[in-house]
DNA sequence: TATTCGTGAAGGAACGTTCCTGCACAAGGG
DNA sequence: CCCTTGTGCAGGAACGTTCCTTCACGAATA
C-alpha cells in the first residue's frame, strides 16, 4: 500500500547523488552548519528544492534523541461522558498549555485517556501533563517508570512514589481549603443550607472538594446537601439543581453549567438570586461577569496552571534543576449572586469587588 | 545535561545482555513475534521487566515509517485572537477528531497555527487536518509539497493545486448556501432589515459567509448591516450587537456568543425576541436550546465534520483509495427566537420543529 | 623545499528499533 | 547413514538523519 509512497519519498541521498556530494554536505548545506562555501551551499540547496525533498521527522528525532512533543491527557476533554460538564476548564487548560508549550519549542499531543492498556506509551513524547488524575491513574505510573517526565496532581504522584527514580513534579491547588472559602463565605452571608452539586467521578479535584464539603457540615453538625450529576450535558446540571433547591438557601456547583442557564432554571422555580438562593459556581465561563446578578465565581486558573506545568515539564525534560511543584490558590471572585442583599460585604472577603470593572 | 538520562535509559541490547540473548530475541519475546519457546519468551520478560525496559518510541516508528500521528490546525483554536469568539466549534471539532483519530489508532497534535516560518514541518506527522483555513494557508501547500496527506477546505486545496503530485482531500460546507437558507427564512418570517454580526477574519467560513450575505442584500436592493467584531470575547459580540439593534428586525451572528447573554443584552435595549427581532445563531453552545425563548442555531456539525476529515485522511495516510471528500450541510434549527408570533411556522422551512423534543 | 595551517568535503558510525537471512542442531523418513 | 524438515536463535542490514573523524589540497610560513 504504502510502498510507493515510500519510495518515492526523496530523501537526503537522493539529493546528494543529484548535487553529486555527500550525505554530509547535504546536511550541512541545508541545516547552516558546517564550513561551506556559499556556492556549494546554494547548489544543493537548488536540488534539494528541485526535487521537493523535505527531511523525514522521525529519522531526526532518533537522532536528536527527543521529539520536542509533550502529551497532555485531559481527562474529561476527550472521554465521552462529562464532556460538558467541565468544559471551559479543560478547554482552557488545553489551549493555553498548547500555547505555553509553543513559546518553549514543543508541540502538543492530545492523549487518550482510554484505551487498551499504555498505547500511550507508544508515542514519542519528551514529557506528559497529565491533568487532574484520577485516584490511582495509570498513565503518571506508567510515564514515570518508562522515565518520561511527568507534571500533574501532587497527591497523584505520591500514590505511585515508590520505586521509581524520578519524581515528578507537580502543579496544585488545594482544592479542599478553597471549597472552605466559598462555604464560609456563604456562610457569612447568611446561609444556612449549603447545597453542592458535584460530579460522580475519582478526579482528585472533586474528591478533594466534596470531602471538604462533607467535613465543613460535619464540623457544624449539618446535614450535607449535595447531588451529584445523572450523565453529561446540561440537562443533567440543571436536574441536579432541580432536586436541590427547594432544601437550600444556596448553592455551590462544583461541574462547570452556564451561569446564564443556572439563573434561569432558579428562576424558574420561583426563588431569586442573591435575594432567597445565593449561588457560587466553581467556572471558566466567562460569561458569569455579565449575567443579571454576576454571579460569583471560583476559578483554578487554568491558564496560569498551564503556564507553570510546561515550564516545570521543560526544566525536567531539558535536566534542569528547577523547582519541584507549584501551589497555587484558587481565585475566588465575589459577585453580587452571593451576596445577600441589605448585609453588604461579607466580613471575610471584605477587600474583594462586588462587582466587574 | 540529559547525557545522565541518555546512558541511563535502557536499551534493548542491554536487555539482551542481561538475558543472555541476541537482540532478535528480545525484540520477538516482547512483541510476540518469531518462534520461540514459553519459557525463553517469560525469561526475557522477566528480565526487561526487572531492568524497568521500555522500547523507544522515536526508534520503533522510524522503522516502522509511520508515526500514527496526524496534526490538526485549528486557528482559531489556538491563537490569541478570536479564542472565545468561536470557541464551542472549534473545541467540538478538536475533542472530536482526537476521538475519531484514537478509534482509527492515531493521536493527535495540536498544531501552531502561527509561529516561525514551517516549524510545523519538523513534527513527525503523518497527516495533517487543517480546520477553516485562513486565504493562501501556507500550512496546506506546505504539507502537502512535503507529502503529507491534508485534509482541508476545498477551497483552500484548489489554491495550492498546482505543482503537487497529492491533492488533499477534503471537507466541506457551502458556507454560502447556509447563510442563505438562514436569510430567506429570516425573510419568510418577515424581516426587512437582517443584520449581521461578523469577525474580521479571512477564514473560509467567515468570507464565504459575509459574502453570501452581500450578495442576497444586493439582489434585494437592501444595504447590508453588518458589524465586525473588534477584538475577543464576549464584550465584542455585545458591543457589535449594541451597534445594529436600533436599526435591525432581525440578527443573524456569525460568531459564538452565549445564546443566553445575546438575548439578556437584547432585552436591555427594549426590544424582544422574537416580537420584534428575530435571531439566529451560528454556535455549537448546547444553551441555545434552554434559553427563553430557545434560540434558532445553524450548526457545522463539528462532530460529523471531524469524523469524516478523520477516515479521508486515514484513508489518505494508509493508500486506500477512498472518496476525494465529503460535502455536508449545515444544520439550521429554527426555534422560537426567530419565528415571528402569529405568523407561525416559516414556509419554507415548514418542517423543522419549532421546539426541541 | 619541507612544514604547517585552514578550507572544503567525504566516509562512516551512531540513534534504537524491526525483520530478513541463515546457521546449528535434533528428529524423522527413506 | 544421508537427506529433509522444523525449531531455536544469532547476525546484521535496514529506516534517514546528524555529526565526528579523516583526508586532500592549496596557500602561507619557516
Amino acid at each position: 500500500m504504502n510502498q510507493s509512497d515510500r519510495s518515492a519519498r526523496v530523501r537526503l541521498v537522493d539529493v546528494a547523488r543529484a548535487a553529486g556530494v555527500s550525505k554530509t554536505t547535504v546536511s550541512d548545506a541545508l541545516n547552516g552548519t558546517g564550513r561551506l562555501p556559499a556556492a556549494t551551499r546554494e547548489h544543493v540547496q537548488r536540488v534539494a528544492r528541485s526535487l521537493g525533498y523535505r527531511p523525514n521527522a522521525t529519522a531526526r528525532l532518533l537522532r536528536a534523541g527527543h521529539t520536542r512533543l509533550i502529551g497532555v491527557a485531559a481527562r474529561e476533554h476527550v472521554e465521552t461522558p462529562w464532556v460538558y460538564a467541565e468544559l471551559a476548564y479543560f478547554v482552557q487548560l488545553v489551549t493555553a498549555t498548547t500555547r505555553a508549550a509553543l513559546v518553549h519549542g514543543y508541540g502538543v499531543v492530545l492523549l487518550p485517556t482510554t484505551g487498551p492498556g499504555d498505547c500511550w506509551l507508544d508515542m514519542p513524547l519528551d514529557g506528559v501533563f497529565v491533568v487532574d488524575p484520577v485516584e490511582g491513574d495509570p498513565m503518571v505510573g506508567d510515564f514515570l517508570a518508562a522515565g518520561v517526565p511527568v507534571v500533574s496532581d501532587r497527591r497523584a504522584l505520591k500514590e505511585v512514589a515508590s520505586g521509581t527514580k524520578e519524581a515528578g513534579r507537580w502543579v496544585d491547588f488545594d482544592y479542599g481549603s478553597a471549597a472552605r472559602q466559598v462555604l464560609d463565605h456563604l456562610e457569612d452571608a447568611g446561609a444556612e443550607r449549603v447545597a453542592v452539586v458535584a460530579a460522580a467521578t475519582t478526579a482528585c479535584f472533586h474528591q478533594q472538594s466534596v470531602d471538604a464539603y462533607l467535613d465543613w457540615c460535619a464540623e457544624r453538625g449539618r446535614e450535607p446537601r449535595i447531588a451529584y450529576l445523572q450523565g453529561p450535558g446540561i440537562q443533567n446540571v440543571l436536574d441536579a439543581v432541580e432536586g436541590l433547591i427547594d432544601d437550600a438557601d444556596a448553592l455551590f456547583t462544583l461541574v462547570e453549567g452556564s451561569p446564564a442557564l443556572l439563573l434561569d432554571t432558579i428562576r424558574k422555580f420561583g426563588r431569586s438570586v442573591p435575594d432567597d438562593l445565593l449561588l457560587v459556581c466553581t467556572t471558566e465561563d466567562p460569561t458569569a461577569l455579565y449575567t443579571d446578578p454576576p454571579v460569583s465565581t471560583l476559578s483554578y486558573l487554568p491558564d496560569e496552571t498551564a503556564q507553570a506545568a510546561v515550564a516545570l515539564l521543560v526544566d525536567s525534560i531539558e535536566g534542569r534543576a528547577g523547582d519541584h511543584g507549584r501551589l497555587f490558590s484558587a481565585d475566588f471572585q465575589i459577585r453580587a449572586s452571593s451576596v445577600a442583599p441589605g448585609r453588604g460585604p461579607a466580613r471575610r472577603t471584605a477587600a474583594s469587588p462586588l462587582t466587574p470593572g
